[in-house]
DNA sequence: CTGAAAGCGCTTACAG
DNA sequence: CTGAAAGCGCTTACAG
């Protein structure tokens, strides 16, 4: 590896004045700028990142942070689309992902342990459950974040629009005649999974629809499984739902199976909605009616805001809360046809 | 934060021997680590992995690269699940994750730049066409590197048994009474299309069967909407083919989807199967025969492959292939029931 | 068994 | 406009 002494040693001036031609310093003259820098092309020299990080107290790194019940980590069809987003926006600042995990070497430490340990200048943090007491450390932490899928004052935090989202849902199944709509609610101890049993009572309030405790079960942290027994659970009442909204997309699914299972269709017997239009959403039979997150939008901002912090320590945190659209498709039917 | 400076003058020695005993080396006394273990428990210490990395030329951290033509980038199923396998391995021993691009702040460099620039000790490559010159250079540079889905002799490769997996597609669908098979392959460029198409040969001509080149169509690079365009060339010939061999999933799921515009069903009219098994394999109805490649497994033994190459430089590159099941589901059917 | 010193490759006051 | 020096926080010969 070519190095800045190397490039100096060529040039003839000191590793200082290679040091500011290279950071665009105003005080060197054009001459030498330009020697310098003809020179760097010439070697393929670029400076060591390791090296920079130390003396500047900067990496140039942000972590990721990525604590889900499903085990799934990367394969998480909505994270990992958030996190895409995220990352394409930090390269355009220069700043590379480094997963963080709660190991140094083989010794477990803490989240923000491991994030010192690495020098990330900030952390995303996704993560469906955040009782976790490992999460709130990280959220109060000094260190600059930015939290998806959450509420909080003590750190950026964005989301989308929840609430909003499932009063759109209800609106499009009352427009179409139902009345007794069911909701596959996600487990207490989730954010998501909260703002959504509140919109769809919200929704439901909205049009004098009463709230049965019966049409509200549980499908735990999102999972496929989870919305299969939930609604199991649903279609052994004696007054069956025409419709079910389920707290995401993947918990939609699971209920459509457990329908099918049952020898009832989707949407003729009974109408499905989902939410998050994962990619999956539009290739299933019949296409997933749902309401789309903008994740790519989701994660450029987080990448915005978070480097905002940690460009301006002082800066207040802020709340972003993204608009959502319902994307109309096959598994929902007019009642009154 | 807390430097080995900070344990140095709270236990009174110098950062000499703190260094020695946090690094186990043999020659401190007991008692002289155990007080310095017991200052660093109490005080929080942990190294700053930036310094170590300067010093040591090594930085416990592994780059991947992800190269794919689909602009999908972390959203993309397989490779998704690879990464994950991948990463948890490489946490065992204490590596980290970072993404590396082509940029160098502002500046387009090389993927092998940027790789110099973070110092990692290692990458992992995952491309689905390996024509791209940058790929070939990384594949041919000297840094450690493991790399998915091609076969070479300058590097470590792993891969499924590709042509196995389609020969067993052709025994499934052979055995079911099919002769009538065609093939959606990948594009020509891409290593897994290559042999794709190679076993999907060599099976017809196991048995016999003659090979149509009307029933070879492009399906490009693994999309949905290759295969569904692919589909809708076949539905297009005076002999439509009874069964469909599609080389990715993904394309098999796009081929069902013009096959159900056509008016006519899967698999009543057209069996169809895929490659890989994507989580959404299982899900869509129906649910789709295809060929399980073992993405956690070979994301583990990618990681074993690149650590081993790091910490014995002179080791001769490896390559290990994966063997395959056919998953039997929904999406083929007999055709002398 | 322990410590002083050098060095990893940079950036940035400080001085001229 | 340019350079010598210090320092970022570690590890590792070298010496005792």
């Amino acid at each position: 590896m070519v190095t800045i002494y190397d490039v100096a040693k060529e040039t003839g001036y000191s590793i200082t004045t290679v040091s500011r031609a290279l950071n665009n310093y105003p005080d060197v003259s054009d001459k030498t700028k330009k020697i310098i820098l003809e020179a760097v092309d010439e070697m393929g020299y670029f400076p060591n990142s390791i090296a920079r990080s130390l003396t500047m107290k900067k990496s140039f790194t942000l972590g990721v942070i990525f604590v889900e019940d499903l085990g799934v980590g990367m394969k998480h069809p909505f994270f990992s689309a958030v996190i895409e987003g995220f990352k394409q926006r930090a390269e355009k600042f220069g700043y590379d992902l480094v997963f963080i995990n709660r190991f140094i070497g083989n010794e477990k430490k803490s989240y923000i342990d491991h994030a010192y340990y690495r020098g990330v200048d900030g952390i995303i943090v996704v993560c469906s459950n955040y009782s976790d007491p490992e999460v709130v450390k990280l959220i109060e932490s000094p260190l600059p974040s930015v939290v998806l899928d959450v509420h909080s004052d003590k750190t950026n935090v964005i989301y989308s629009n929840n609430v909003y989202g499932c009063e759109l849902v209800i609106d499009h199944l009352y427009s179409l005649g139902h009345k007794k709509i069911a909701h596959i609610a996600a487990a207490e101890d989730t954010f998501t999974g909260n703002e959504r049993l509140k919109g769809y009572k919200l929704g439901m309030d909205k049009y004098g629809l009463p709230i049965n405790e019966d049409y509200i079960v549980d499908g735990g942290y999102f999972s496929y499984e989870g919305g299969y027994h939930a609604m199991n659970n649903l279609l052994k009442l004696d007054d069956v739902p025409t419709a079910v909204f389920a707290s995401g997309d993947t918990m939609a699914i699971g209920a459509i199976k457990a329908i099918k299972e049952a020898g009832l269709k989707v949407p003729d017997d009974i109408s499905i909605v989902g939410f998050d239009d994962i990619d999956l959403a539009q290739h299933i039979t019949p296409a997933l009616t749902t309401i789309r997150q903008n994740t790519e939008l989701m994660g450029k901002r987080a990448a915005d805001l978070l480097i905002d912090q940690i460009n301006d320590k002082d800066e207040d945190f802020s709340t972003v809360i993204l608009s959502v659209d319902l994307i109309d498709r096959e598994s929902t039917k007019s009642l009154t046809d």
